[in-house]
DNA sequence: CCACGTGTAGGACCAAAGGACAATGGCGGA
DNA sequence: TCCGCCATTGTCCTTTGGTCCTACACGTGG
């Protein structure tokens, strides 16, 4: 239904790849495999969607460093580590920075489908809230700053009346503001508003 | 400010639960030990603010039993594990199910305090969050059948005629229970309303 | 200079929400 | 049986919100 997710596989060993890359597609999976963290890298759209089978030890950059690379350029791929000389602090690293699993050379090929199906789960809904969100945001940006102002105070609960008193305008004017920012939000209801502006980050704390 | 945190050491070697309550107690920070994970679930309420320091391997429950009889309890308490023999499917396991670290003996007192300080927090914070559920929900169960009914509806965005029209009633009874839900609900006003709905899982999904 | 976007504001008018007061009917417990 | 709670509906009135159309001032960029 959704555009088809594929897994990426990273390792700097050829048989690896090669045997990775049988049972997966034999799952019925799109992969795809590259020999280095570097490879990937310039191959790799923000949009991308499905999930990422990483080896922790590479030459070049590290499993833990592709990581990191990728939560600093916004990229949300979920990652399944698969490596065969891990320790303790390497996957607990590898956890805490919300990789999906770390499973340890030989795996279990229903271990590893399994971990893949959870991978790409998640990656579509955290994919899905993502999208609703910079959906949001882009919409914010076609405000005028009392648009995004009169935004504010509305959707904390305040009147017309309270709202342009604390603007100093009149209530007319912030009935306009209110009717062009619920216009260009596309926000078929108050009620949607408020969600949209939550989801924002813009609540009740400014009072 | 709040009730003071406590970090519970669960440990069944007596040396180990000496070095870190002398070691904690010197960072200000109050101390409970216990020597096995049964001695611990019985003396535990709900309401604990704090954090657990958990050995992994003990005779009786081990550590990662005990972390998911707390899951099942519904009980947060943060858990730190800290162990001297742990494997990585072991420290995979227990940050899947939330753990804020997984330390191995011997620790760097730093890497543990540090560790403790993030827990304490995290733990602080989503008792915020889990207290304002649980109290909308309170507020929710007073209400009515009927009134639980408006109440979805008008969060979605339905006007009072459409909500009457759905539940074939008259729009003055729909703003009589409207009115009875925000009372009900203490909600200042509707945007608030809105956003405590969200919180207890009443949204548009229902259209 | 003119067009455009932005912020401002007025009047007219209608729709929606909400409060005050009253009333009816059902149903379960004291 | 009577009381309290729940649901229901009504009328009357006020406030609030939303939509037309119109209008003016101000600054930016053609």
């Amino acid at each position: 239904m959704t555009p088809a997710p594929t897994v990426f596989v990273v390792d700097d060993d050829p048989a690896v790849r090669k045997a990775l890359g049988r049972l997966l597609h034999a799952e019925g999976l799109n992969v795809e495999t590259y020999p280095s963290a570097e490879s990937f890298l310039e191959t790799l759209t923000p949009a991308t969607l499905g999930c990422l089978i990483l080896d922790l030890a590479m030459p070049g950059l590290s499993g833990l460093e592709l990581q990191q690379a990728l939560t600093e350029r916004n990229i949300s791929l979920p990652i399944i580590f698969l490596t065969g000389r891990g320790d303790i602090p390497s996957s607990v690293r590898a956890m805490k920075r919300g990789a999906v699993d770390f499973l340890t050379k030989p795996v279990e090929g229903q271990d590893l489908i399994a971990a893949i199906r959870l991978a790409i789960n998640r990656g579509r809904s955290s994919a899905q809230s993502r999208d609703k969100v910079t959906e949001v945001h882009t919409r914010l940006t076609s405000l005028t700053p009392r648009e995004r102002q009169v935004l504010c105070l509305i959707v904390t609960g305040m009147l017309n009346k309270q709202v342009a008193a604390h603007l100093g305008a009149a209530e007319k004017t912030i009935k306009v503001h209110r009717a062009r920012v619920m216009r260009k939000m596309r926000a078929d209801s108050f009620a949607d508003l408020v969600r949209m502006a939550q989801r924002a980050g813009i609540g009740p704390e400014a009072i």
